[in-house]
DNA sequence: GCAAATCATTTAATATGTTAAATAATTTGA
DNA sequence: TCAAATTATTTAACATATTAAATGATTTGC
């Protein structure tokens, strides 16, 4: 049996490399009920205030119809709230509660403090080298 | 509102890339009816042949629960065969069927030609670096 | 040898991902 | 103005992810 690749398995790379910072965030997620998904959509929401659903799904990148159960999930549990824009009937505008800003606001500070560590311990160097890199296998297959 | 991040988004990055470089592998496997998971579980078959259902599950990056719906449905569609260790019981064995070797020749003729694009169109060396980079990330949280 | 601990996998329940089609509101152009 | 095209979101159907618990086989310690 002649193994038929030569490179690195990228995708598999870059999977490895998100679970492997995401398991440092993910027990405290957690603690407060929130799912991956959930805390992108609520990250947005801490960034830009109300926002409508299409930039929200861009942003949090989460397609339209998994975003559609997300939302109403975080509704029940009091984390966001929903309603027609008054301009455009057809788009949907997301809050943050003020629970849900509370989270954010929480959750964001040990957050940053694991940036801080990955900076010290990688190299604050080295970690702009690997947005820059990222950004760079974006911009092949999508140029702005 | 004050925003509270002031980093890069690392996972989100890492997502995005990814999905970069699978915006260009994907079409291929639809077309041959492959999802994103059974790909993965394909390719490891192709690099060692028959493998028992728990090193699949590390190798190709699916949770145990996961992977037996994705076993299953390959089973189902002639592309693996599954049977029970004769050593140990406990454990089950996977191996490719005919079909599944051939599509994985075929596809990663196509995947392949892809990293050549990448390497010239990125750079070999910035490729390498992104490789290199990855790997610290993933032994930052996880040492080996 | 055998009960208890361990190990490999599956089942169950709920959440999310994916694709295509449907719905509803808005815009466009004859 | 009004039918057709466009845009934003949701519904539907199926696949996968996640967590906890269950099942079944093997190993360990006594």
């Amino acid at each position: 049996m002649t193994t038929p690749f030569v490179h690195r398995n990228l995708p598999r790379l870059l999977l490895q490399a998100r679970e492997s910072v995401m398991a440092h965030t993910r027990p405290g997620l957690r603690e407060h009920g929130l799912s991956d998904q959930q805390w992108r959509v609520l990250r947005v929401l801490g960034e830009h205030g109300a926002v409508e659903t299409g930039r929200v799904a861009r942003e949090a990148f989460i397609l339209g119809p998994s975003l559609t159960g997300v939302l109403s999930r975080m509704e029940r549990d009091g984390l966001i709230r929903r309603a027609r824009d008054v301009e455009d009937q057809r788009s949907t505008v997301v809050e943050p509660t003020a629970n849900g800003r509370k989270l954010v606001q929480k959750l964001s500070h040990s957050i940053e403090a694991h940036y801080a560590f990955m900076e010290t311990s990688l190299g604050k160097n080295k970690l702009k080298q690997l947005y820059s890199l990222l950004d760079a296998v974006i911009e092949l297959e999508q140029p702005a």
